[in-house]
Order: structure tokens, then C-alpha cells, then sequence
DNA sequence: ATAATTAAGGACAAAATTACCTTTAATTAT
DNA sequence: ATAATTAAAGGTAATTTTGTCCTTAATTAT
């Protein structure tokens, strides 16, 4: 569905959104280890998250790390996947026409598009926030190692 | 969403259910040209929908090329996306979870699930026929070119 | 039989994605 | 000021996906 890139980039905002503060920044190698992510990878999708402190912040130095801003964390999951670029995804054709449109569709067409209104509904709807309040939840999980 | 490979398996099936028969077989470069792919990839992925003639059949030769037979064309979707390998996609964590579980969710399993099974569901219920049927309404496309 | 045609199969190449590493810049603590 | 710490930035490497090419096998027509 997603490329790796998107997954940790959702994984990693979750994760940051549960823990971080502006008192209590997390460094890279702490990310990337409670997201079961390669650090290296990881800290290039940070940077795009941090682009124009769009999504989240970054500090550099002792105690420095990253986090997000109450603010922030009101954004739609949506806000994370323009950050990495993936954002048009639900507007592509299932079959790969070059252009998916009403004028012209694909046999699928009709049938996946209230499917994809719901994609797009999901990803506009649901903050940062929220998505982090069910990570908390005991029940839910965000780490990857098991 | 899905991978070129796995478009160009829908595309070009639905083409073939389209415009072959036993008596009208199709060749690789007009399979090829008809949904604007890779003539020598397309190849490829033409093999996969042979293998054991799960869901296309072939005969080398001249006059030789591509069909599918009246009882292939009553396979769902799914088939073809079995083909490619690209049959556990809708089974996979939105968030990249090793494994989408609902005694271990991630924070988006419970709302992307509904989602999941209307995605199943499509490609469960729709047979091969019934898109080619699509596709012969002038109205809808499987040619990527324009 | 021979030649022509077509897909099958294997090796190879290019491009994109994913991952790693090293240096630089910023910040903090001493 | 200096040293230590941390992200930023850039280059490189590995892997996967996508795409090409060439030879072989099967089939047909002559
Ligand atoms: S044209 Fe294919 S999904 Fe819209
Ligand atoms: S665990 Fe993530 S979608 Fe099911």
C-alpha cells in the first residue's frame, strides 16, 4: 500500500506525538528503535517531516531530538503524507491509467471511488493527536519487533 | 497502490477477455500496445497468468499469442492478483506492522478495516467477464496512452 | 524437411527505493 | 572558549523493481 518511506513516517510522527514534548525532545536512535526502523533511513524522512516545521521540530545539540507542538498534533494524518510526497496516492487509478477522471475511467473506476473517498476520509479526518490517544492505549501498537 | 506489474496483469487480462478467443489469439506486441506497457515486461508478467494456465492460456507459433477461455473469464480479480504475487496486499498493516493483527492493532487497524474488506470484496466479487464487459462500454478505458 | 512465427526462459541493465556512512552545523554544558 | 552532543546534509551502497535482449522451444505453413 504505502512505501516504506510513508510507513515510518507515520509510525515515527505517532510515536513522537505519544512521547515528545518541548521539555522532552527524542533523539533519532530513540525513534527509530521503538519504530523498528533503519536510523539512517529514518532520520532523511525526520528531515522531510521538519521541512518548513511543517509536521514536527527538531533541535540540534545535547538534549536536543525531535518533537511537535500541541499545535501540531491537530493536524490531519494527511499533513504526513504530503511531507514524504505520497500524498496522491488516493488519486491515481487502481489500473494505472495515466489519469484516473470521470471522462475517461477505467472499468474499476466507479466501484473503487467510494472506496477511495473513504481512503481520503480516513487520512483527513484523523489528527495527529488522536492517532496518537489510541497508541497509547494499551492495545495498541505502533512498534514493529514482534 | 499496486505495483506496475500488477497493473499491467489487470490491464492486459481485461484487454485479452476483451478481444481474444481460442479461435482469435493475441499477440505480446499488440497486448502490449493496447494497454501502453513494456512489450518485453509485459512478457513476463504474461508468463505468470500462464503458469498452469491459471488465469490466460498461450500457444506458441505462428497465428500463435494470448486467450482466455469462457470458464478462465468467470475468475475473480483475485486471481490475478494471486498470479503476480501481489495477493496478500489488502492482508497487510496500513501502517507496516510485520502483521496486522487484532489482538496487536496498530492505531489505524480498526477504522482501515472496513475499508480492507470493501477492497477484498471488490476484487473477490468482480469476475474477469464482467470488467472486459466494462471496458466494451465505450465510456471506459484500459489504454493508458492518452 | 525447412523456414517462419510466436511465446518461454534466462541473463543482463537501468531505475527507483531503501539503507548506510561521513562530514558539517547547531546547540549545550563545562 | 572548548568539548560534547545531536540533527542536517551530502554522498555512496545495497536491494528491489522495472525494463531489455538474446537464445531456445513449440507450432504452423510451405
Ligand atoms: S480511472 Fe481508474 S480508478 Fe479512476
Ligand atoms: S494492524 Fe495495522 S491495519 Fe491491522
Amino acid at each position: 500500500m504505502f512505501s516504506k518511506a510513508t510507513e515510518y513516517a507515520l509510525r515515527a510522527t505517532i510515536y513522537i506525538a505519544q512521547k515528545s514534548s518541548v521539555e522532552k525532545k527524542l533523539s533519532l536512535a530513540e525513534i527509530a528503535t521503538a519504530i523498528d526502523s533503519p536510523p539512517s533511513f529514518t532520520a532523511k524522512i525526520l528531515q522531510l517531516l521538519t521541512k518548513d516545521n511543517c509536521v514536527i521540530n527538531s533541535v540540534r545539540g545535547p538534549n536536543g531530538g525531535f518533537y511537535i507542538t500541541e499545535k501540531s498534533k491537530q493536524l490531519p494524518l494527511k499533513k504526513i503524507l504530503e511531507a514524504v510526497n505520497e500524498n496522491d496516492l488516493f488519486e491515481k487509478c487502481i489500473l494505472g491509467l495515466k489519469k484516473c477522471s470521470e471522462t475517461k475511467p477505467c472499468p474499476l473506476h466507479f466501484q473503487y471511488k467510494p472506496i477511495k473517498q473513504e481512503l481520503i476520509h480516513l487520512f483527513q479526518t484523523n489528527t495527529i493527536q488522536e492517532l496518537s490517544e489510541k497508541a497509547d492505549n494499551e492495545s495498541l501498537f505502533i512498534n514493529n519487533s514482534i
